[in-house]
DNA sequence: TTGTACGCGTTATCAT
DNA sequence: ATGATAACGCGTACAA
């Protein structure tokens, strides 16, 4: 016959955590005392705070932050949501890298994901969030909101909305000058003698390429150029059809002297047309969002680039002071951050002279 | 005057979330029934589980995941850490975003975060991870576990190394074929006429450089080449430093006529001083991880590149299937990943014709 | 098939 | 300053 009951626990196998019970027996103090220790909580004697830590330290002991969550008033996990439409794009990349820094300092964990534009996922993945009882939302507003279902899921959830506006009122955002930096841009191009400047833009469903374009508009407008609608391609989603948005352009018989991406995407597929045609010393090339290896490529690409430590700063301040905040009557804050243009060259390419007819 | 209380509680605001005795005193049965529905537990009858369902959406009922894990006998939140040397670079954040995709399928949430190869910043964020009862971890191991304390604090959390080798028995990892990828570079560059090439290599704590770094040493050897010191440079960590390694490799009397980069980083830094000297045409580069823009310089830079689609398939599969063993009587399984040469022209010049002396 | 009683690890309340 | 007790929202064990 065989042991019912095998030898376990006896290594270090098996031993589940240990729970402030365990902290308070070994102490000989009550759970009460152990909480106020590890919750940093006034009225607990030097002697017995010093007691508690080597109990905790003993056993090593770590806070269930869940059950702790079920329990508190607040119910807050210290544990914030970050969904973005696409993680493996750079710029997100480096931002969000940059959030999770900051949280990271405050104690704050970071349950990340990407909607890839599409509302199901986002559903989705703002379910997962809510279940998890985040205490904050960070949202690129791409195709979110759009029902009303989603709006209720995150209605108690103080949100901050990047990188476009948010649909509900009352909400914080945090915003780069989207329409400043492409007239930048514009202004840029024309000082050196560019007049027939096409923009190849994102899709207009988002605020921030809404703004992308209009600042296009509006900046040639107000030269005197009314863009003609082959010079003014929005709505392009992925690197190859903007690469086959730029053979379009380049391969006609009046070729644009200067092109304006509105997103990394556009610019890539843009560039990657440019250099197969040989053309990136002709025609000139503006993107916006900086690139790895925007200064390696020759010549390099001037950009307009977002200022990616400073939304990632200002997100994470606003985001921590609403949560601070008891009321909710606040007033929806909306946080402009300048861009700047950054000249490598591929943006400074003079325009070809233009034989008169 | 005005009234004291102002109208509340009359819209959508100030409404607490619905809990499981919301929904059964709706629907009128008891907490352990919806808790059973909600679970799809069977030994419910159909008219019950719809009255339960229809309450369910009537007061948009989710369940609370943290009070779940807090009561379950295994603890479970649905929740897996991830944690890499740094998510915004390209390498990872297209892991980091496959990875998400693969586990949000099933339900998973993931928490996030760069070590940045800092083993304090480890540690703190591993101690987020286990504080919120993370069901599984997957972890780059850079400097990880060098402390009895890291080792302590995941001891009984089921955890899968990816990139690295474990430090601890019994742990799965699922890595790259690195010796492999770098030994088929070697390859190629010498049916081409190569015999001078020289390697720069990352930090040499990391199992995953110093595979690769050997693989270059031994597929040299192999052909009758000790690698002298100065075509052997490893423990580059910034691109900066690649640049300078490379300066000095194409500054000296006698070039090497290949090089071989054991990461992106170093690929950066190494093209470009390559193409700041010009010679982007006339000394064969070969990268180790894909790039977005290496099909977009001229010459497009061939590269070993990751299955990256394979490494998140296995790397969720791996970790899932652990989850799902009661017992942890597992042994360690190592699971290596092909890699895959891709020329796009770098890696296919030929060496400079050397004129005999 | 359905419900009751209890407990998870923690915090809130009120006592001492 | 410290502790006893209840409660959070939910799952488990077992009774009905």
């Amino acid at each position: 016959m065989s042991f019912d009951n095998e030898r376990q626990g006896a290594s270090t196998v098996n031993r589940r955590k240990a729970t402030m019970r365990d902290v308070a027996m070994l102490a000989g103090v009550s759970v009460k005392t152990v909480s106020r220790v590890v919750n940093d909580e006034p009225n607990v004697s030097e002697a017995v705070r010093a007691q508690v830590v080597s109990a905790i330290d003993r056993l090593g002991f770590e806070k269930n932050l869940m059950a702790s969550s079920v329990r508190r008033s607040d119910g807050r996990t210290h544990s914030i949501g970050l969904l973005v439409p696409d993680i493996s794009n750079p710029h997100w990349g480096r931002l969000t890298r940059k959030i999770t820094d900051l949280l990271q300092e405050r104690r704050y964990a970071l349950l990340t994901g990407s909607n890839d534009r599409d509302s199901e996922i986002e559903e989705a993945l703002l379910r997962a969030f809510t279940a998890r009882q985040v205490d904050g939302l960070i949202i690129v507003p791409s195709v979110s909101e759009t029902t009303s279902r989603q709006r209720q899921l995150i209605a108690n959830i103080p949100t901050l909305y990047i990188d476009g506006l948010p649909r509900t009122g009352g909400a914080d955002a945090v915003i780069s000058d989207n329409e400043g930096g492409i007239r930048q841009a514009v202004e840029h191009l024309w000082k050196i003698g560019h007049v027939d400047i096409a923009y190849i833009g994102d899709e207009q469903f988002m605020s921030s390429a809404r703004e992308r374009s209009h600042g296009f508009r509006e900046a040639m407008l107000e030269r005197g150029v009314i863009p003609r609608p082959d010079r003014f391609i929005l709505n392009i989603a992925s690197q190859q059809s903007a690469r086959e948005a730029a053979a379009s352009l380049l391969g006609s018989d009046t070729p644009p002297t200067a092109v304006i991406c509105g997103n990394n995407t556009a610019m890539l597929g843009v560039l990657h047309e440019v250099h197969a045609r040989g053309e990136q010393d002709s025609v000139a090339l503006i993107g916006f969002d900086d690139h790895e290896m925007a200064s390696v490529v020759r010549p390099g690409i001037t950009v307009i680039a977002q200022d990616e430590v400073a939304l990632a700063q200002t997100i994470v301040d606003c985001l921590l002071r609403r949560l601070d905040e008891s009321d909710s009557s606040h007033e929806g804050e909306i946080v402009r951050i300048p861009v700047s243009l950054i000249c490598r060259g591929s943006g400074e390419i003079p325009p070809r002279s233009q034989a008169p007819l």
